[in-house]
DNA sequence: AAATAGATCGAACGACCGCTCTAACTATGG
DNA sequence: CCATAGTTAGAGCGGTCGTTCGATCTATTT
C-alpha cells in the first residue's frame, strides 16, 4: 500500500491557491475560471478537484489565507514599533504592492462578503481579531498617555482599520497622487486622531521600516514643527 | 412612418438601468445574469438588446450614473452645508442606505476599475471632479481659518474622499458597532484632521439629519469654536 | 384604412462554465 | 516484482451564459 505524503500534498495545494490567488487578481472571482486556475497551476480540472470540493471553496481558502497573513503582518509590526508607525507602514506597504502587483483580491473580498456567508464569516472574524489586536494597543497607549484616553479603543480600532482599506480605494481612485505628500497626509489624519487633546506636539514618527517579500521598502520619518 | 419617442425610450432605459442595479447589487457584476435583469425590468432579452449594445455597456452605464448621483448629492451636501458637517452627513447616509439596502455596487465598482478599463476610467473621472469640489471648499475654509492652512488640500480632498469609502468597508468588516460611537469617532477623525493645530477645543456638530428613501438630507452647520 | 417603421417577444445558437468520470500511470509496501 | 492505493490526465456532461434573429404586434402617418 502507499500512503498519502502530507508534506506533498499541502505543497500541492498551496501551489494552486497561489496560481487560483493570480487568477482571481487578474479576472476577480467570479471571472476567473477552473480552466484558467488550472492552466496557471499546471494541472487538469480532475486533478484540481482532488484537492478542492468546489470553486467556492478555494474562494474560501484565497480569503483566509490572505487575511491570515495580513493579520500576522500587522502584528508583527505592532510588535516591533508603535501603533502610529505601524499603521502608516502597512498603509504603505499595501500602497507599494497596489503598484507593483496591481489591486489584488481585497476590494472582491470585500464586495464577496456581502454575497457569500463563509467569505463574509472569514472576514467578519479576521476583522475582529485585527480589531482587538489594535486596541489592545490603543489602551496600552491611552495608559502611557501617548494616545487621547477619550476616544473608544474598540471603536477607534474599527475606524482605523477601515482606514487601512481605504489607501487601497485611494490608490484606485486617485493613482498620480504624490506618495510624498499621501504618506505626509495619512500621517497626518491618524496622529492628529490618536493624539491627546492638547498635545499639539506633533508626535515624530521614527524611521518606518517595511520589510515585505520581495519589496523592502523604507519611509523616512516626518517632523512636523508646530507653533509653541 | 413612426418616429422614436425619446421620452419614452429614456424612461424605458431607465428603468432597464434601475433593474440592472438591484441585480448586481444582489449578485455583483459577473453574478447578475442578463435574463435576470431581463426579468427584474420586465422585458425580454431581445428588447434590452435595443436599448443597451453589451452587458459590458451596461456596467458602464450604472457606474456612471451611480457615481454622477454620488456626486451631485456630495454638491448638494457641501452648499447647504459646512465641509465637516457635509462629510459625516454623506458618510452618515452611506451607512443608512448600507443597513437599509445593502452594501449596493460601491465595492464592485472599485474591484472593476481595476481590470475594466471603461469602469476604471469614469471612477477616475468622477473622483477626480469631486477631490476638486473638496480641494475647493477646503482652500475656502483655509482662507477663512476654520481648516488647517498647513494641510495640502489636493491631497487632503483625496484622503476624504477614501475616507467616505472606508465607512462601507467598516460596516461590512465590523457590523455590530454602536452606530452612535461609530458617528462619534468618525467626526474626530474628520475634525481633528482639518482643524487648525492649537485648536483643540472640541467641536460640537450640531444634529444631523439624515432622511432616507428619496432623500433629501440636510446637515446642520458646524460651530468650530477657536482659541484666539 | 392601408402602409410602414419602431417595439417587443421568445426560441435558439454557439461558446463556455463548473464539475465528474473513467482510465491510465506511478510509486511504494509486502 | 506483483498488488495496490494514490496521482494525474483529459474528454465530456449537463447546464447556463451573453447574444442574435426572425416573427409578431402596435402605433403613427398619409
Amino acid at each position: 500500500m502507499r500512503k498519502v505524503d502530507p508534506v506533498k500534498y499541502e505543497e500541492r495545494r498551496g501551489g494552486i491557491l497561489e496560481a487560483a490567488e493570480r487568477c482571481f487578481a487578474r479576472h476577480g472571482f467570479h471571472g476567473a475560471t477552473i480552466a484558467q486556475i488550472c492552466a496557471e497551476a499546471g494541472i487538469s480540472p480532475g486533478h484540481l478537484y482532488h484537492y478542492f470540493e468546489t470553486k467556492e471553496s478555494i474562494i474560501a481558502a484565497i480569503a483566509d489565507s490572505e487575511l491570515e497573513y495580513a493579520k500576522s503582518r500587522s502584528a508583527q509590526m505592532l510588535e516591533s514599533s508603535n501603533l502610529i508607525a505601524a499603521l502608516i507602514s502597512e498603509i504603505e506597504l499595501v500602497n507599494i504592492r497596489h503598484k507593483e502587483t496591481g489591486p489584488g483580491v481585497l476590494l472582491d473580498m470585500l464586495a464577496a462578503a456581502g454575497r457569500n456567508a463563509a467569505v463574509g464569516n472569514i472576514l467578519r472574524e479576521n476583522s475582529a481579531s485585527v480589531c482587538e489586536l489594535l486596541a489592545e494597543h490603543l489602551r496600552s497607549g491611552q495608559a502611557s498617555g501617548q494616545i487621547d484616553a477619550g476616544l473608544d479603543a474598540d471603536t477607534a480600532a474599527a475606524v482605523l482599520l477601515s482606514l487601512i482599506d481605504s489607501s487601497k480605494t485611494l490608490s484606485i481612485r486617485v493613482p498620480n497622487l504624490d506618495p510624498k505628500k499621501r504618506s505626509k497626509a495619512l500621517e497626518q489624519l491618524i496622529t492628529r486622531f490618536l493624539s491627546p487633546p492638547g498635545a499639539h506636539a506633533q508626535t515624530t514618527v521614527g524611521s518606518v521600516i517595511v520589510e515585505g517579500d520581495k519589496t523592502s521598502a523604507s519611509a523616512q520619518a516626518v517632523t512636523t514643527q508646530n507653533s509653541a
